[in-house]
DNA sequence: TACTTTAGTTCGTGCCACGTACCAACCTTG
DNA sequence: CAAGGTTGGTACGTGGCACGAACTAAAGTA
């Protein structure tokens, strides 16, 4: 892991005082660098990354190659092979060559992997709630549903604005 | 910068089915990851880290030493010192030696840092508006005004827990 | 069969983090 | 004031993470 900082005082470029009836973006970006140093930390103490995470995040329910990972986590192949090197070296997931395409390897979690991500998700969600806990019910709840709304319209958005990644 | 990648699938390692009355933890953590991509594109449009973007970010209204810096980013001060440099090297930011420490530096923001700091920051709010947008007036003031309470009560709750970053 | 595309790896580069080791300038305290 | 410790910063080595370019092997296609 890199840092587990608390959350610095202006840790985004933005400034708070935006115009009139506008979004306080400057929350939203402060609130988005707490989120991710919880997750830092917490998969820190498991001496994984937060892309590592990622990794094995994703490979819960699927089995992609390494072509489709890359579009999964949106790197380059070839930052996917370090990735999963360094992934296989300990064990967390395994390469098995694909059925149809001997050139292609399915990438799927050990039990190991899966364990490891498991308890980590139980401790990133435990810590997210504790840090949304001084919040009365209502507004948590208010909150995540927002968030929902927020990332459901921007990947459509996305999905539609360009390609909607090939095939 | 490193990806400009959409935001991926399940980005974070959480699953979104908590129990009965809990928060949707999974969308709190694919905003963060929202977010932090933007602040990403943006920032590297301007051949910018994330990490150098929150380092001009943080010195726009301070001229802290090394030291403080690194408390600020929660960063080891090895890890300052070329953060610094790189960031010197290309004229953003100056060191000057302290008044009263001659051993101290203090790191202040050049005209031309300060210039591309508030780009970055002004495109930034123009990207996150953009993404918010499709929610009604009121939900997008209260996501940010929500927001903003969970940073502040967070930041107290650390303000408290531990020293209060002693001096 | 030859030509092109696709899947992955390898290599070189650069940034970002860390820990260790190391000066130089404080600040004690005797 | 001099010895001993503390503090501010740098230098160096290591490792993860990202990219682009060059390359091999397997597929697909003409």
């Amino acid at each position: 892991m890199t840092s587990p900082n608390d959350t610095p005082p202006s840790a985004a470029p933005s400034r708070t005082g935006g115009e009139p009836g506008l979004v306080d973006v400057d929350a939203l970006a402060q609130l988005s660098f707490l989120v991710h140093n919880v997750l830092d930390e917490i998969a820190g103490q498991q001496d994984l990354s937060i892309i590592q995470a990622r990794l094995l995040g994703v490979l819960r329910d699927r089995e992609p190659t390494m072509n489709q990972l890359g579009r999964l986590l949106g790197l380059d192949k070839s930052s996917i092979s370090g990735l999963v090197d360094r992934a296989q070296r300990r064990g967390l997931v395994t390469r098995t060559v694909s059925a149809n395409d001997r050139r292609a390897f399915q990438v799927s979690i050990t039990d190991a992997g899966r364990q490891l991500i498991e308890q980590l998700a139980a401790q990133f969600a435990e810590q997210i709630e504790l840090s949304v806990a001084p919040l009365p019910d209502a507004d948590r709840l208010r909150l995540s549903q927002l968030a929902a709304q927020v990332v459901a319209s921007d990947a459509h958005r996305r999905g539609i604005d360009l390609r909607t990644t090939p095939r």
